[in-house]
DNA sequence: CCGCGGGCCTGAGAGC
DNA sequence: TGCTCTCAGGCCCGCG
């Protein structure tokens, strides 16, 4: 469930004690994540430095002295927790463990600036993989992403060709990664709702006959890159027990407008709607019926 | 090429 | 209380 915004609270809680830090010591406890880890996995990374941690839609990818990438995907489930003196900080997961649950504790780094930084996924959905840095545009997750939707490509222009000629809703458009990358139920729905537009419409209806922009997508555009802003600025959101940098709980889900709020009056300014839960592709959209046209 | 749906995986919560 | 069932959904892949 981590997405975009999670994803970056992550890496923001990582970067100070891995970024310039040496791997000393590598634990990989569990190799068999989503995919397996490669029998070097170890070696590869012991004694090599990290040179900077970025981040690409919901991936992490650490820069390595060696000339490869550390490419790190949370899944639905993934979480890093870090230890400086002792003291365990989680730094961003869904479903949190006790604190005496250790027994998905997959992959450990011990790092020169002291910092013990440990990998938790419950379910597995979540991996790492080391690949050299000359073929990170051959890593077909990467090479098929579309843009960052927070970055100054991602325009209204950019969106509208990207839907044009699609036949499937505007939820599910939202949702694939070649479209925009980073967004998963919950932003899209929030965007959505934030942006007045039904998911359910057709995505080809994101431009116009002249194939230019409509002023929806200009809506759909800003309304994406405000809810990501502000779920950044919340250190995420938290659901269930999902916890962010410092150990605090994020915050953000008590932002929702739309997300898990079935039943609940629609926050719209004069609207009367009550959000409505449908299922659209297999996954649960939320949404208010009477404002999102 | 496109869209849809199954499979992966575990824990939480509902219902009996 | 304890069992069973459903749901959660990011990503890949195969099918029509």
């Amino acid at each position: 469930m981590p997405e975009l915004p999670e994803v970056e609270t992550v890496r923001l809680g990582l970067a100070p004690v891995m970024e310039g830090a040496r791997f000393l010591k590598v634990e990989a406890r569990r190799p068999d994540l989503r995919w397996p880890l490669p029998r070097d996995f170890v070696k590869r990374l012991e004694g090599k430095s990290v040179t900077g941690l970025g981040r690409r839609a919901k991936y992490l990818l650490a820069d390595l002295s060696s000339g490869e990438v550390l490419l790190m995907h949370l899944g639905m489930s993934g979480s890093f927790r870090v230890a400086t003196d002792g003291k365990d900080r989680v730094q961003g997961e869904y479903h949190h463990p006790r604190s005496e649950d250790r027994a998905h504790d997959h992959i450990v780094f011990h790092m020169s600036s002291g910092a013990r930084v440990t990998f938790n996924d419950p379910r597995r959905f979540g991996f790492m993989k080391l690949v050299p840095r000359g073929s990170l545009d051959d890593e077909k997750m990467l090479s098929a992403l579309g843009p960052e939707p927070l970055g100054n490509a991602f325009d209204a222009a950019m969106l509208a060709r990207a839907c044009r000629g699609r036949k499937t809703s505007l939820k599910a458009a939202l949702s694939d990664q070649r479209v925009v990358a980073g967004l998963g139920n919950i932003y899209v729905c929030e965007a959505l709702h934030r942006a007045r537009l039904s998911p359910r419409r057709r995505a080809s209806t994101l431009a116009q006959r002249s194939g230019a922009p409509s002023e929806k997508a200009e809506r759909l555009v800003q309304a994406i890159k405000d809810v990501l802003h502000d779920a950044i600025r919340a250190g995420g959101s938290s659901l269930r027990d999902h916890r962010r940098t410092d150990g605090e709980l994020g915050d953000f889900q008590h932002n929702f407008r739309v997300y898990d709020h079935e039943g609940a009056a629609c926050v719209t300014p004069d609207c009367r709607g009550v959000v409505r839960r449908i299922v659209q592709t297999g996954r649960s959209t939320f949404f208010c019926p009477v404002c999102q046209v």
